[in-house]
DNA sequence: GCATGATCATGC
DNA sequence: GCATGATCATGC
């Protein structure tokens, strides 16, 4: 039974929400161990805006059209804000939506207009006990709908290419296609190809909901890169107009230029903070936070070659052995990341500036050659066949080498050697209980593949 | 010159 | 003190 609500209702119920816990707004009919995934939206669409259960592709309150969405966040180690999970949006129907523009699509329909509600999410503590803090009834912001829009239409692109099952959600900024439902069964057809796609939905990002939290519970701003606001230029295309007039420049030329005095390792992230016209760093402005993207310099050198290949945070031997794949965090890192590749090449002792490019893991190759070294890792770990030899001191292991695969490998990354992980078995060879930390690496071929053009 | 182990440097 | 980006060092 629906229910018709005016502005002034729907804002009464959702400020009474606030200060209560979840248990207090059902009246503890849930038992604490009894929550799921779906206990938090139904309790809000059941005790307190008491209507039934909302399944049907329609809007929680349709004549007001808000959708309703209850999201956590949490409180880091260093006291800031993080989104605890994106906001899962509407299932994509690939056979229909494509056929829309932006503003007549099921997306905007569904999601012109959200009432979010935070609660904290704690760990350790009981489901019944988190609390509902803050609230907003949320549209997006003029600054960031260009992007949605244009996030929209590159989803939408993947499907008329025939490439649904190719979509990852890191192909776009804010606007993800997250995949819903876990297993196979949850695949359904495409229109423009015989292959069967993941069930995916449209959702803000975790980095997305990351920044409206602290936006909005926090307020802390962030620096924006954007100044003009034009849907018809995506993001891309900004940063690339943005730089243009500095490609062929030495990085001696643009230290002058730019008055960067520093020797530094970090100097190129000086530097390409300068050419965006930024005063702290490219990583922490509003758009990169918000597209979880992560700028990594990249220096060619005078023959063409990368000598260097790229790491990533090291991993936890014992977290690592526990996962499967598609919850792993390497999956969830490449699946959700995209790296800004700032190119420099070396000519004559200097290197020049040659430009920037944005990629992210195609979902083929994290499925096939990441997921293939992933796994050979985890079994090296599980069986306890951690170290091949030690020769002089030095400890070589058996994970996957640049050898074995084509994209990704294993190697250590810590401070030393004595910088060290436990281990969850002993190592057979040696009985070691622990072991350098070690992460995964893109090749240094893989890399210069990608930005060979630039 | 490449593969792989090891470590530096910076910033929070 | 630690995570992370970046790079060095060595042996084949």
């Amino acid at each position: 039974m629906k229910k018709n609500y005016t502005f002034s209702e729907v804002r009464n119920i959702v400020e009474n929400m606030i200060g209560k816990t979840f248990g207090e707004l059902n009246n503890y009919k849930i038992s604490s161990e009894n929550y799921n995934k779906g206990s938090f939206g139904f309790i809000m669409e059941e005790d307190v805006f008491k209507y039934g259960k909302n399944t049907k592709s329609e809007l929680d309150i349709a004549n007001l059209n808000i959708e309703l969405k209850m999201t956590p966040y949490k409180i880091n180690k260093n006291g800031t804000l993080s989104a605890k999970e994106r906001l899962v949006l509407n299932i994509i129907n690939y056979m229909t939506e494509y056929k829309n523009d932006f503003y007549d699509s099921h997306f905007w329909f569904k999601n012109k207009l959200i009432q979010i509600v935070w609660y904290r999410y704690e760990d350790n503590k009981p489901k019944s006990d988190f609390l509902i803090t803050d609230e907003l009834l949320f549209k997006f912001p003029k600054e960031d709908l260009p992007i949605i829009i244009n996030d929209w239409y590159t989803i939408i692109n993947k499907i008329k290419l025939g490439l649904a099952h190719e979509i990852s959600e890191a192909d776009t900024m804010y606007l993800g296609a997250c995949t819903k439902g876990e297993n196979s069964k949850s695949e359904r057809e495409q229109p423009f190809s015989d292959i069967r796609a993941k069930q995916r939905a449209f959702s803000l990002k975790s980095s997305y909901m990351t920044q409206l939290v602290r936006n909005h519970v926090s307020n802390s701003s962030a620096e924006r890169i954007i100044t003009d606001i034009d849907e018809n230029i995506s993001f891309e295309q900004i940063i690339e107009n943005k730089i243009k007039k500095y490609r062929g420049k030495s990085v001696i030329e643009l230290k002058k230029l730019f008055g960067i005095n520093s020797n530094s390792k970090n100097v190129n992230e000086l530097i390409v903070a300068r050419m965006l016209n930024i005063k702290g760093k490219v990583a922490q402005t509003d758009e990169f936070i918000k597209a979880n993207i992560i700028p990594k310099t990249i220096r060619i050198n005078s023959n063409g070659s990368i000598k260097e290949s790229m790491s990533f945070p090291s991993f936890d031997f014992i977290k690592i052995s526990k996962e499967k794949w598609y919850n792993s965090e390497l999956y969830e890192m490449f699946s959700t990341t995209k790296y800004m590749f700032v190119v420099f090449r070396e000519v004559n002792n200097d290197y020049i500036f040659s430009g920037i490019k944005f990629w992210n893991m195609p979902n083929s190759t994290l499925n096939n050659e990441v997921k293939d070294a992933w796994s050979k890792t985890v079994e090296v770990i599980k069986n306890g066949n951690v170290v091949k030899d030690i020769i002089g001191g030095k400890k070589f292991s058996n994970f996957p080498g640049m050898a074995d695969n084509s994209v990704c490998h294993v190697r250590p990354h810590a401070r030393n050697a004595n910088d060290v992980n436990t281990l969850p078995i002993p190592d057979n060879k040696t009985g070691m209980t622990e072991y350098t930390k070690h992460c995964f690496w893109l090749n240094s071929s893989f890399i210069s593949e990608i930005v060979k053009d630039i």
